[in-house]
RNA sequence: GUCCCCAUCGUCUAGCCGGCCCAGGACGCGGCCCUUUCAAGGCCGAAACACGGGUUCGAAUCCCGUUGGGGACGCCA
């Protein structure tokens, strides 16, 4: 069974004994192992989160690799960035950059001899062999074999000439696997069921370059056999490796992992997800006023379902979790819905929280840190709670509650001449006094006030009401307008009212 | 060119070890209700089993093929 298969590897090798020994054999191990090219994207980010749902839902341990063995495009900003967002979604590591582990380090980049000690394993075992033709070379004949429409794996012409080091040197010559030619590699996908590859469908992969930095593939099971990984959960764009690293596994005599390929996830015109699709990257949704639990909410069920049910807890999310109710459909990401599922988390976050968060977003919407900090606590819990239940974003909460604030507002010119033209007017100047008569400026007096008024005027409520709305906020849209006129004390209504009687229009 | 994956409303999906499905839920869209506006909420509606063959008393569900989409084939990951 799936818990002993620690006792089947130990008879592998004497590293893996070694890393094995500290690690709790019955335990689910998986990882996430974003290189860091860049920012971490909403793709990356469902990987991760199925990998860590996994481990929570199964107690087991997620670890956090760094596949940084490009050191062309790797960055530490960005691996920073890539944390940054990882924490944002709430997805902790068990191990992994600065939290450690048993098994670490947990940068490739700092596992350089282990790969070079496993490819001399395998060339003095003859299962792998020194390559000297040079990357310009197999360009040029990868790129012939396309244009004439056929397949462009590697030849295999440096296989026959076999591991004369005093030929080659070693040096400058990259590491081939041998690959064997007949038979046959099957994946046990626990997403997909059975696939089936032919070794002949393989070539001799690289796994040392000639520099010695390891490949991808190569450098991906040496490290999961060395970290105990029992599930590889991953983007199906990744099954055409896999029998690669299967082949590896085999040759290196030690079981393989479990493997689960995730459908992609991908952009409106069904292509790989991609910057020209818009905001792809996590910490743009944190930026744009989206709550992390709504992005996970919405990544998760993006590909994975539990009956009708829409919205999730963490805790009913690691508790649900499983992988055969993942997929096998490609989704296509829809901020629409998102926002949807925005707007519900705002509506359930309490105001304590809602204020905290939309602190900055105030800022950055003109209220100044004066005026943020000036007011007390209570004040600013009303102020959220009056808008939560109509916004989407905090941004979009923050931009329409800013006229509570004593900030400019931004009238919106069409409406006001619309709304604050002529007969409006005469009646906002006939009841200001009337208001300021009021015993106390309260929402229950504004509102019997103007209930009275627009009585005997024979008017509607919101004929009295909205040209108010109109010359306080600048626009028709807010929450209802009594609470906000208390909220903002009856100097600043009058205040803002005249100027806006005094403009022209 | 070779290999692989996928195929239910516009989108996310339920159903898929066959009958309970003339296909359910959600977003979005339209309408109505509630309402001082906008939302939120409630109710109603339009909207899908890619196509063709089988197997079967019976198929969205199983099999084959076609078409369509996607991925991989790198000294990128």
């Amino acid at each position: 069974g799936r818990h002993s298969r620690y006792a089947d590897r130990r008879g592998g090798s004497w590293a893996v004994v070694e890393a094995i020994g500290r690690i709790a054999v019955s335990k689910i191990r998986v990882r996430f192992a974003p290189s860091p090219t860049g920012y971490l994207h909403v793709g990356g980010a469902r990987t991760a989160l199925y990998n860590w749902l996994f481990a929570r839902h199964e107690n087991g341990d997620f670890i956090l690799r760094i596949e940084d063995t490009d050191a062309e495009r790797s960055t530490d900003e960005s691996t920073t960035t890539i944390l940054e967002a990882l924490r944002w979604l709430g997805l902790d590591w068990d191990e992994g950059p600065e939290v450690g582990g048993p098994v670490g380090p947990y940068r490739q980049a700092e596992r350089l001899k282990l790969y070079q000690d496993y490819a001399q394993r395998l060339l003095d075992e003859g299962k792998a062999y020194y390559c000297i033709c040079t990357p310009e070379e197999l360009e040029a004949r990868r790129k012939a074999a396309l244009a004439a429409g056929t397949s462009p794996k590697y030849d295999g012409r440096c296989r026959v000439r076999g591991n004369d080091l005093a030929g080659v040197g070693g040096k400058g010559a990259a590491v081939r696997l041998l690959v064997q030619e007949e038979g046959n590699i099957e994946i046990a996908d626990l997403v997909h069921g059975p696939i089936r590859f032919e070794y002949s469908d393989l070539d001799d992969f690289i796994l040392l370059r000639s520099d010695g930095m390891p490949t991808y593939n190569f450098a991906v099971v040496v490290d999961d056999v060395l970290m105990g990984i029992t599930h590889v959960i991953r983007g199906d764009d990744h099954i055409s490796n896999t029998p690669r690293q299967i082949a590896l596994y085999r040759a290196l005599d030690l079981p393989t992992a479990h493997f689960a390929h995730i459908p992609m996830i991908l952009g409106p015109d069904r292509s790989r997800l991609s910057k020209r699709h818009g905001a792809t990257s996590v910490l743009a949704y944190q930026q744009m006023g989206y709550l992390p639990e709504a992005v996970v909410n919405y990544l998760v069920r993006l590909g994975w379902s539990h009956g009708d049910q829409e919205i999730f807890s963490q805790e009913e999310l690691t508790r649900h979790f499983s992988l055969e109710k993942v997929g096998t459909t490609p989704a296509i990401f829809d901020p629409v819905k998102l926002e949807w599922l925005n707007g519900q988390y705002i509506k359930r976050t309490d105001p304590h929280r809602l204020t905290a968060l939309l602190r900055p977003f105030w800022e950055a919407a003109g209220v100044s840190h004066e005026e943020l900090v000036g007011r007390d606590e209570t004040w600013l819990h009303q102020v959220a709670s009056l808008f939560q239940e109509r916004a989407r974003t905090l941004t979009e909460l923050a931009s329409s509650s800013r006229f509570v604030f004593d900030g400019k507002i931004d009238r919106d010119k069409a409406v006001a001449q619309k709304i604050l033209s002529g007969e409006a007017k005469a009646r906002i100047r006939a009841l200001l006094p009337e208001i300021e008569a009021l015993p106390t400026f309260t929402a229950a007096t504004l509102e019997s006030l103007f209930r009275m008024r627009a009585s005997v005027l024979g008017l509607k409520l919101v004929d009295l009401a909205q040209p108010f709305r109109v010359a306080l906020s600048g626009k028709t849209v807010s929450p209802p307008i009594f609470p906000i006129m208390e909220l903002m004390g009856w100097e600043a209504v009058r205040r803002r009212v005249e100027e806006a009687l005094e403009e022209k229009g």
